[in-house]
DNA sequence: CGCGGTATTGACACTATTCAACATCAGTGG
DNA sequence: CCACTGATGTTGAATAGTGTCAATACCGCG
């Protein structure tokens, strides 16, 4: 009677059982997706928005000299393409990295509900602007840190996020990532990457595994990182 | 009877005599700044949002190491700070850039509003998913395009943004932007921005004044920046 | 078994940074 | 009215940090 969205909105705000029901009501029909498959493929222009129920999933864009770059993760919970609701198209594609579930939105559902329910809407606007929030930081990141602090401090928000969506705080976390996407999310090469990451593992820090890193120490990464959650996380007032 | 808010809100949603009369009443307390003056200070917390009505702010943080990060530039119809009115606090500061007329918006204010024009609160959640849109596009921008493009994009995105605002079209356009603010917005060093603008000056695409740079061609600029406007504006359909 | 994407490593090139010195200008107080 | 000051702009030289290229290794998959 609960599922990874429901829970990510009654964390920026509290819901009647009657709100909660209407949420699992419309990410009723799930949708399966194998890893590295599209959600929203190239070119193509989404009638509503997706919410990512598991696994997980990133947001990108090919650039003009063809290069990638990932703008978003997307973990369970997660809300995207919010402006194609709201009428605006940004040209950007979404897929898969691990195996997904998750659900669409059409547009004059999503309407109905946030008139029904306008606590439902402020959730939705409160989730946008932390999302908002994680990409002031990830230009930051990408602005200003050094590739190595710059590596790990992307992994401590996705290892951050991860857990909280799973609500399981486990020292160690497993991200479906190659080099390459890690590449693309941090603005690197992926050859840079490698030897980024060479040296956190001399840390004990991560351990690489073909297709995937592990992160072993999450506190220890973290702080490595000088990264802190708080900006992702309210500290849940009501 | 209208102000650049009450503009920028139109141009997302339609708004009824009665809804633009309720956001006119909201913004009516105007305060005023000259250039570089902070309206929410470093380490300040702000209870509400404030809205932009004439004149260049800006976004910032200050980093670890102590390098300042721009992440949003403010043009008239410009709400910022929303994080704080759905509760979460990220850090960061607001300053202006060239003489600013602003308002502030307090939490309660803004509830009722939305409360009761659930138009309004839509239009809203439209503006910050807009906003979102140009992020990515800045993080795009700073994370893969070479300097010269760099800065030519992120002018050509200012200047679409403040001529918007200002509905002119004019074919010049003058930023009140230090070659340091240039350089913290677009992650270069000043000294290097400083190359950069003359080879700009060199293609008669821009022109330098004691800080304000000018932009001579705006047509130009975005054509040799590839810069296109979509994601900001849409072609308006209801 | 071979293919294609990924990972690893070295050599080299290049963009942008840093440092430093100096020039310019607006504002300030004498 | 002038000299002073501090922030900004300009230029050159040396350097650091990443990118690019290329060769090789690895491994899951068809």
């Amino acid at each position: 009677m609960s599922n990874a969205f429901v829970r990510r909105l009654e964390g920026v705000e509290r819901l009647s059982k009657i709100e909660r029901q209407a949420i699992v009501e419309i990410t009723k029909s799930v949708q399966k997706a194998g890893a590295r498959r599209p959600i929203l493929g190239e070119g193509q222009r989404s009638v509503g928005a997706h919410v990512i129920l598991s696994g997980l999933a990133c947001r990108y864009r090919i650039l003009e000299d063809g290069s990638r770059q990932i703008t978003d993760f997307l973990v369970p919970g997660d809300l995207c393409e919010c402006e194609h609701i709201v009428g605006a198209d940004s040209g950007y594609s979404i897929a898969t990295l691990s195996p997904c579930s998750y659900t669409h939105i059409d547009h004059p559902s999503l309407a109905a509900l946030t008139e029904k329910y306008p606590r439902i809407g402020r959730a939705l606007w409160s989730l946008t602007l932390i999302n908002e929030g994680v990409l002031r930081e990830w230009l930051a990141n990408v602005g200003r840190r050094p590739a190595v602090r710059r590596v790990a401090y992307l992994m401590s928000e996705l290892c951050f996020r991860l857990q909280n969506a799973e609500t399981l705080r486990p020292s160690s976390c497993a991200l479906p990532l190659t080099q390459i996407d890690l590449a693309d999310a941090t603005a690197l090469s992926s050859v840079h990457i490698n030897r980024v990451l060479g040296r956190l593992r001399e840390k004990r820090l991560v351990s690489l595994q073909r297709r995937s890193i592990i992160v072993k120490d999450t506190e220890g990464l973290m702080s490595f990182a000088e990264f802190s959650g708080n900006y992702i996380q309210r500290s849940h007032g009501g």
